[in-house]
Parts: structure tokens; sequence; C-alpha cells
DNA sequence: GATGGTCTATTGGTCAGACCTAAGTTACCA
DNA sequence: TGGTAACTTAGGTCTGACCAATAGACCATC
């Protein structure tokens, strides 16, 4: 009998309800206007004291709302006089500062990045070699120089390294895709940043690799651009990976 | 005189400063602690008040501080007795809403997303074909016979497709691919919702291309899977442009 | 003895008001 | 005319108070 009733009680379901909290409603608002266009780039919002007469919040309420947007990208915060919030496009920043967090938070796997690396680059090398611009290609010269500069230091090295691999992304002009290449070569610089394996020999051959895929972009020749980098990046996750094996996973260690 | 004193002090450079606010710094503090793994997942951070007597900030302080670690998916805030700030690994999901702000907010061509995931997708199915599981392919397996239903709803039909798309993602066990996937199906579901290419004809060639690629992920053939997803994707992509030509770009009009 | 009410302690959420600091604007004086 | 002092506007921080949600202990009722 108590059986049924507590049958009979517990049919009613409900899942766990969500209860907003003030600053969240506010920002929610705000970030639904600003989306949607309503608010253009650079539009200043109204000052936080102006907002608080308008929504009847407490300044605190407030602040914690622009805190929110400021977060996410959203609006850009000034102090002083003709200070105040102003209306921003999240842009590939905002992708690459949370991937960067996924990726040292997760302490994910030099592979995983490697792979992923793998996945992406040879089509932003594609893109790249359709939709470059003449800046685009300067930039990859600039790079190529420093990374052909025998001498300089291996911070130096890695430093050009990433500023090339993000300049092919860049020629993409997919904001997407450069986001996520400059959070993954910003990471790998630094998984890899201790590698022995670093030597004139591996030098030679990436400064060789990025030459003749800067050729393809220049040349507008996608084909070749995306066999090339695919070559290059596989090859050097290769190298990479061979390294970790013989040294028996020493980085993981460190967590 | 006053001159040459003025150049002796003028000789001494400095670049503009930057002057970090009080919550940006416990902010930096705390993530540095979190993401070194000093504080496990789970960890309870000090409750507020405990933080102001400890930094000698002001609660609204600590608190602008806590609300930027929440935002970036760094902890939980829960209230209440026992509530607190909790230590969190930011996961796929900061990815997928930073990844969807970008989206919304740069109103990214549909064309752009289709590219994006050309690139990344086809990569995914030759990682799942490697490391899927059995509960992988369980997911997978669902969500085509939810596409096979013809009976059901558009929204129903898209849904199951994204299911079966991020499904893939999971099984290829990469974090960061399956975070860029999820916040590109999400894209590309609401900008294909309206379209009124989605026949009968197209869901079947969907069914189709997916129940293939699932074979080829079950029986671990990770050229097979890569292949078919790469066809498959693009030809989705192909014919999502078609449309968007021949209804001469109506979408990008309502930004 | 299971259900539910009440109390209390803890902890985040919100509010109000004050003062400090950054940065444009204006006015005034040398 | 040029510089600087005073003013104004805006965000940044602090203080102290109270509200709201929640867990746990205890008690009342059926």
């Amino acid at each position: 009998m108590a059986d049924t009733l507590k049958k009979d009680r517990s049919a009613i379901q409900l899942g766990p309800m969500e209860v907003p909290k003030a600053s969240d409603v506010l920002a929610n608002e705000l970030r639904e206007r600003i989306l949607t266009g309503e608010f253009t780039e650079n539009t200043p919002l109204p000052p936080e004291r102006e907002l608080v007469t308008q929504t009847r919040m407490s300044r605190s309420t407030v602040r914690e709302a622009l805190r929110i947007l400021e977060v996410q990208g959203l609006v850009r915060i000034k102090a002083g006089r003709a200070g105040g919030a102003f209306v921003q496009r999240p842009s590939k920043e905002a992708v690459a500062t949370s991937v960067s967090l996924v990726i040292r938070g997760q302490q994910i796997r030099l592979a995983a990045l490697l792979e992923t690396r793998e996945a992406i680059e040879p089509f932003c090398a594609q893109l790249a070699a359709r939709y470059r611009t003449a800046d685009d290609l300067k930039v990859l010269d600039a790079a190529n120089e420093a990374i052909a500069d025998e001498n300089s230091t291996l911070a130096a090295f890695l430093q050009a390294n990433v500023d090339w691999h993000v300049g092919v992304a860049i020629a993409s002009h997919n904001e997407l895709l450069t986001g996520l290449m400059t959070a993954l070569s910003r990471a790998i610089y630094t998984a890899t940043e201790n590698e022995r394996f670093i030597d004139a020999e591996v030098r030679r051959l990436t400064a060789k690799a990025h030459l003749s895929i800067t050729e393809a972009i220049r040349a507008q020749n996608p084909e070749a651009a995306v066999r090339r980098m695919n070559r290059h990046v596989h090859s050097y996750a290769q190298a990479v990976l061979e390294v970790e094996e013989r040294t028996e996973i020493s980085v993981p260690d460190e967590a």
C-alpha cells in the first residue's frame, strides 16, 4: 500500500531546475543583444551606475555581469573618463585561451596535440594557398628567415617556428582554424621546449620543409601545399614520438 | 641647465606599464595553482570570507576573481552550506562555448563552418576507427537508427545527425577535437535548421553514408573511415552551398 | 518508523554607500 | 600660446550589512 503510494507520487518527474543568478540574467541579456548585432562593435555600453538605475540591480551585480562578458571576450573595459564597457566580437584570442586552458588543465598528451595538428594544419595550408594575400606571405618569409639562422638559440628557433605555423593559419583566413592553431602551437612549443631532439639536422629539415610549403602557398597551389604540409607535420610528429618513447615517458611524470 | 637635467632624467627609459587589477592578480594566482595540479579536481577553495582575510582584499575583489575562474571553467561554485568554489578542469564544454561565441559573434559564413568541418572530421573518423570502444559504437548505432526513421520531424533528424557526428568525435578520444566538433555541429545545426534543401533524398543519402562510415569504424579500418567521411562531409557541403547560391545569399543579410 | 517541519550554522548572492584612481575637459593664468 | 590646475566622469576597491540556499540535527506527527 505504502509502496504503491510511493510509486504514484514519484511518478511525477522533475529534473533539477536552474535558478539563474541575477548577474547571469544581466549577462545573458547583454550577450544576446551583442551577438545578434543589436550593439555593433565598439558601441559603449551605459556606465555601470546607469545600468544600476536601469536594471535596479546593485552595482556589484552589474559589475559581475560585465566581468563575465569581459572574460568571454564580448566587451573590453576601460577605466577613466570616457571609459566603460565597449562591445567587442570574440575573436581567435578567446578560442586560443580556452583551448590553452583545456590543454593545460587536462594534461593532454603530447601525442594528442600532434595528432590534432595533423588533422588541422594540412587543411590550413590548402586554404592558405587559395586565399593568401601579399601580407600573409611577408609574415611567412620573415619567419623562414629567422628559422634559417643556424646561430639562433633554441628559443628563437621555436618561436620562429610558431610564427610560421600561425602565419599559415592566418593566411587561411579562417578565424576558427587560426584560433585553434595558435593555441596548439603554443602548447607544442612549451611541450617540446625541453626536448633534446631538436638538433641541427632537425632544424635544417624544418627550414627546408617550410620553404617548400611556403612556395606552394605563394604559387597558390593547394594540392602541393596540403601534400607537403601533411608530410611535414607527420614526420615531425613521428620524430617527437620516437624520442618520447626512447626517453621512457619522462614528461607526463612531472604532473 | 634645466634642459640637460631633463635630458639626463629621460635617459631612464620605461615602457608603458601594465597595472593589473587586484581581481586579476588573485585570479591568475589561483589559476596557476589549479593548472599546475596543486589543487586537484573537486578540491574546495577556501570560503570567500576566508580568502578575504588571507589576501587582505575586499570581498567584492575576491568574488570577481572567482567569477573569472568560473567563466573560464576552472571552478564550479555552489551556494549554501558546504558550498563554495570547487576546482574543476576545463573540458570540452569550455571550448565549445567559446567557439560558439566566436561563430555567432563573427557572423561566420556557413561556408567557413563547413570548410572547418571538412578539415577536422575525416581525421576524427580515422582516430575513431583506431580507438573506438564498444560504448562508442552503441552511440553511433542509436543515432543511425534515429536518422533512418523517415517519419521523424526535421528537428529530430538534425538532432540525430548532430549526435552521430559528435559521437564520432567522442570515439576519437581526443578532447580537443571533440570540443571543436561539438561547437561546430551545433552551429551547423542552427544554420541549416531553416534550410529547405533537406528532403527525403538527402536524408536517405545521409543515413546511407553514416551507416557505411560506422561500419568502417566498427571494423577498425581507418583508411576506409577517413575516405568515406571525407566524401560525406564534402558532398554535404557542396549540397548546402549550391542551395545557398541558388537562394541568393539570404542568410547573411539578416545580420 | 517514515515523513515532514523547525532551527541553526555556513556559505554564496545582493545591496547600499563611500572613497580611490584613471583619464579626458575646461578654464585660467603666465 | 602653452601649460597646468581644477573639474568631471568613469571604473576599481573597500566596508558592512542583510538575503537566500543548503546541510545537518532535532523534533513532531501520523
